[in-house]
DNA sequence: TTTGAATTCAAACGCTCGTTTGAAAAGGAT
DNA sequence: ATCCTTTTCAAACGAGCGTTTGAATTCAAA
């Protein structure tokens, strides 16, 4: 394989992450990724045997840059307190959402998927495990008790990893009805917010409450 | 205009909001929702001009059923205290989101809106007030203090719908890598957490603690 | 320099999409 | 029954999609 070759590959690659982060994997199409990479149109089913070989060679691609470049560190994240862990979850994601680079566009592409799954990323998550879903377990842990059943877990993992789906598309608070103006000031406002939030309601599982009149009556765990 | 006309562009809208709902605007298409409907495909540009005429009218039919159909009722919402009005709020919609009727659906379209929003729905907000808007609303001032900017205000009604987001496709649950399964019971026990989650973290809104070292050290306001 | 495999490329294929067209059918008024 | 408008309908249009094709080109090994 010459070095034209991986460039080719990689330039297709990495215009494909631009792209179905962008517009997720149906709306982003092969003629944009090609025209954006400077590439032919053949060379996506000639070196990915077509668009779904592409889009799965994206995911590993993300889930690499994801565990690389991340400063969501398991090691750090585990020396922290509850309150701690999560204001580093939500600060380090919001900010990097924010930012037009590798790992906002994974979060991007994953939070695509949450709304029209597709298959690839189906058949991707039955066999590879996303770092992210570790991290964000180790998390809710520090809160949950231990005997918590497994549902409960998944509920509260779901949960919080959805914390940050919801600010993906910030742009949305510049329109109607909302419209805000998004400066960095606001950013940090909504970070410290989305901190607070997350972590008292975390909070709530601390002792099991279910069908109790007023969830709310007890909160605050000194962790 | 006959009735046979009238009939064509009942069940043109019909079959549009559950193929809109189903798979978004885009997504959509006017084959398949002429097909369900058992119209020729040139109606939807006669009745409604084309495929966005058609959407809008959807859009109108969601918010009219939404203030016809929901139980969240402004007077009653307005009576609760803030933990009571987060867990109808929460409870009501979760509740319409299994089910496949109109509400629901109204839902979905909204939901797919908040990911790839169509001009179409922009044009439609930027005009009309959504009553679930005004909803979202009387329930998070319940919680904020008088004084709160509109900032704030709009972050958190923003969050609040977004709880709601978060679990309009509870089949992910049932995927990889949560594998849960929701029965009546899990879907039970989600509602109830979700709305404790919520009424906890709308809490923190009570003293302004941004900055804070533990946000979460104080809840349960007594509205 | 020759040879053969690897890679690029322009063109075309088959499909689905939203929309247009012009004629046929249906309905209501006179 | 006639006439004119409203509504339906099958067919076709043009555009975009992912993919295939087969020839041209590039490249490294012999």
């Amino acid at each position: 394989m010459s070095r034209a070759v991986e460039s080719t590959r990689e330039s297709l690659i990495k215009a494909a992450i631009a792209v179905f982060s962008a517009k997720g994997f149906e709306g982003g199409s092969v003629r944009e990724i090609t025209q954006a990479a400077k590439a032919n149109r053949a060379a996506i089913n000639y070196h990915f045997g077509g668009k779904e070989g592409l889009y799965r060679e994206v995911l590993k691609a993300s889930v690499q840059a994801f565990a690389e470049l991340s400063p969501l560190d398991a090691d750090r994240l585990a020396a922290m307190d509850g309150p701690q862990a999560v204001q580093t979850f939500i600060r380090t994601q919001l900010k990097a959402l924010n930012r037009r680079d590798h790992l906002g566009r994974f979060m991007r592409i994953f939070t695509w998927e949450t709304l029209s799954p597709s298959h690839v990323f189906n058949d991707f998550l039955a066999t590879e495990r996303l770092p992210i879903f570790e991290i964000a377990e180790l998390i809710v842990r520090k809160f949950l008790p231990n005997g918590t059943e497994p549902g409960d877990l998944w509920i509260a993992i779901f949960w919080l990893l959805s914390q940050i789906d919801t600010f993906i598309r910030p742009e949305r608070l510049e329109r109607p009805p909302f419209n805000l103006k998004l400066d960095q000031q606001m950013i940090d406002r909504l970070g410290d917010r989305l901190s607070a939030m997350t972590i008292a309601a975390l909070s709530t599982w601390r002792a099991d409450q279910r069908h109790s009149g007023s969830p709310a009556s007890q909160a605050a765990p000194s962790l």
